[in-house]
DNA sequence: TTTCGACTAAAATCGTTTTTGAGTACAAAT
DNA sequence: ATTTGTACTCAAAAACGATTTTAGTCGAAA
């Protein structure tokens, strides 16, 4: 009990200085003293700095999940519905995730490495679930059914991927959300029959 | 004659470095001793590096409204077509255009704002040739009645705009213009009636 | 119109010193 | 088994200052 509440208060006070500063400008020391605990507290609980921030990532990701599974679960909608949501929830969800734009950040500056297989593992679960809503779509006469299921994935990927940068790098997720609905609308009708 | 030669080489060379080491590490000693000309002549023509570097770019503006050009004017494509021409023309070109990526690069950076007003007289020319085809499609009955043009211009920039920097500075374009052209298709087929 | 060399003021580069910060060690307390 | 506090190491980063590079100018000559 007593362990995982300083476990938490150390994780609570990272992810909110890790948001606010960044992985590079936010410090051990710092941490410790925002979260009251003392420095070899941290180092008891995580192993060094980048896995406390993988820890932080993590949760975010952990977050991300429950918000799509809220959809992908809804059994009031249907596949082309569920893809429109998705989509567009995925760029809010991202938006709010302060600590995955550091790593966002990284990666066109340096790149960590470290949160490389939390990363991949996720790019293949949203992959996964994706082609299953396409193919469900496709199976329900949603979506025509000459539609190369793989293709279109990259596609999904290219757009999303693509678009990060510019929407959360750049801050132009408020310029840009509203012509991305209504891109999804349009590319929902071209998938149709 | 002897005039236009000597400016022509002065440009040459710049467009060549430029291109090459881009718009900081490239000297105007080095221009002036690879176009074989006192440096004093480069202040003779232009009033400064940035000028000279936004004739550089010029250049390369008028070529892509040239490329752009062949397809507006080509009576044998109806407006559908000629989008879908236009925006893989456009990424590829744009891909060629090394100085302007330069100005990408520093926009994330730094802006070179004295290239501004080029950048938005050219993307006022993009719109209006873009709404026009839009419009044309409406009214020809390629593209339903029931689209607001200017949101689809909004659109349309978002995505270009937006996918520039994925595309060319972080050298995806290889990567992604399969996937691209493929979206485009969906997306034309999604403006059909 | 073009060249050349010499000049200035500002910016970029470079090597050195100083400071910061990740991680450890350990004794003492729960 | 957890947690704290202090004190430490050592590598990396910031700060600093001296040095060099470079945009831009000037003027005389071709």
């Amino acid at each position: 009990m007593a362990i995982d509440q300083t476990r938490d208060k150390i994780v609570d006070a990272a992810e909110r200085l890790f948001s606010k500063f960044g992985f590079h400008k936010t410090s051990m020391d710092e941490i410790a003293k925002v979260s009251r605990k003392a420095k070899g507290s941290l180092y008891y609980h995580f192993a060094s700095k980048e896995d406390l921030f993988r820890q932080v990532v993590s949760n975010e990701l952990v977050n991300f999940k429950n918000q799509m599974s809220l959809i992908i679960d809804d059994n009031n909608l249907k596949a082309s519905e569920k893809i429109k949501l998705i989509l567009i929830t995925r760029m809010r969800v991202v938006n709010e995730a302060a600590n995955y734009h550091d790593t966002l950040k990284a990666d066109f500056f340096e790149h960590y490495d470290f949160i490389d297989d939390l990363r991949i593992e996720h790019d293949k679960w949203e992959k996964s679930i994706l082609k299953d809503l396409i193919i469900q779509g496709v199976e329900s006469g949603e979506f025509t059914t000459n539609l190369d299921v793989d293709e279109l994935l990259e596609m999904y990927l290219m757009l999303v991927k693509g678009l990060e940068i510019p929407f959360f790098l750049q801050n132009k997720y408020k310029k840009y959300y509203s012509s991305f609905e209504k891109l999804i609308d349009i590319f929902i009708k071209g998938l149709k029959p």
